[in-house]
DNA sequence: GGCAAACTTGCCTGCTGGGCAAGTTTTGTA
DNA sequence: TACAAAACTTGCCCAGCAGGCAAGTTTGCC
């Protein structure tokens, strides 16, 4: 199967091309959330009780310091804020603002109508089966990473 | 179709963790290739004649003077030879060299084996597939950035 | 009480691009 | 022939997106 693997190994290449130039595009926009934040607010955004910065990090596999500097950043922004949380007092509760739900929204549906462009030719079905597949992929992409580790850490 | 648009970012977003993910275990492995350069070599590779940089730019959207410094680390490192071109002697072709090829090949190598891993359990057909989406969604978003610049153009 | 967790911030680094400017040589066209 | 554009390079500088280490404080757990 390695013609296979080869051969998306190209198609992931030009796709992250793709993506680039969907981040100019979204640059050009000035928006009100930087580029790069927008994942974190995206997890943020399917938890109503909102989340510690450690569950950000560890779902979004970024460094701690890191996942502090953003959320410090959508803070000062307004789009997140932070709450005590009474059953840790080490830890804070992090959610979104209505600003940043605002702000959440206006950037999924930029992406979204930009993606509804390209989706344009497609079936509901074809569209739903690329859906499916790049889940299905990304998730055992993450499971083989994982056993990448665990292979390096044996050698 | 909003809503399959809105979950195809999703998925996008989670794919692209991934591939973070896969640059951070590749860049542990100190490769001969600076990673951001493989796709250049990529598309060097497929040209039996080689070409010239403004062809590499072009293709890879990216700024000449982006990919006139690519080429010079790339020829630096002994991956890619400048030749001249005799029909104009303005440019240079440029073409993998064997040692660029080799290295080309292990960087693919490693990244195959490591989708191969993630894809242990497919069937070839449903590869198959997710490559065909791949590249059929990378084209028509190609072409849907391209509208999006008209479209920005005639506001 | 001691240690670890949770987090923050300072300091610094590296990578991946972009842009502008300036310069030289070559090519194409009027 | 003259001129403008193409082709490219390099200097200078910038921005964004991460990482890492260290140090510090507070809280929770055993």
């Amino acid at each position: 199967m390695g013609t296979d693997a080869r051969e998306l190994v190209h198609r992931l290449q030009d796709l992250l091309r793709g993506v680039r130039l969907i981040k100019q595009r979204r640059a050009e926009e000035r928006p009100v959330i930087p580029l790069g934040l927008v994942g974190i607010l995206s997890q943020l955004d399917g938890l109503a009780d909102g989340c510690h910065a450690r569950e950000l990090a560890l779902h979004a596999r970024l460094d701690p310091s890191t996942v502090s500097r953003a959320v410090a950043t959508l803070v000062a922004h307004g789009l997140v804020e932070r709450r005590p949380d009474p059953t840790d007092r080490r830890a804070q509760v992090l959610a979104l603002t209505p600003d940043g739900r605002t702000a959440l929204t206006d950037a999924h549906d930029w992406y979204a109508r930009l993606l509804d462009r390209a989706l344009a030719g497609w079936t509901a079905d074809e569209v739903t089966a690329l859906g499916a597949g790049l889940r299905r992929f990304t998730r055992d992409l993450e499971v083989a990473l994982e056993n990448h580790e665990n292979l390096e850490a044996a050698r």
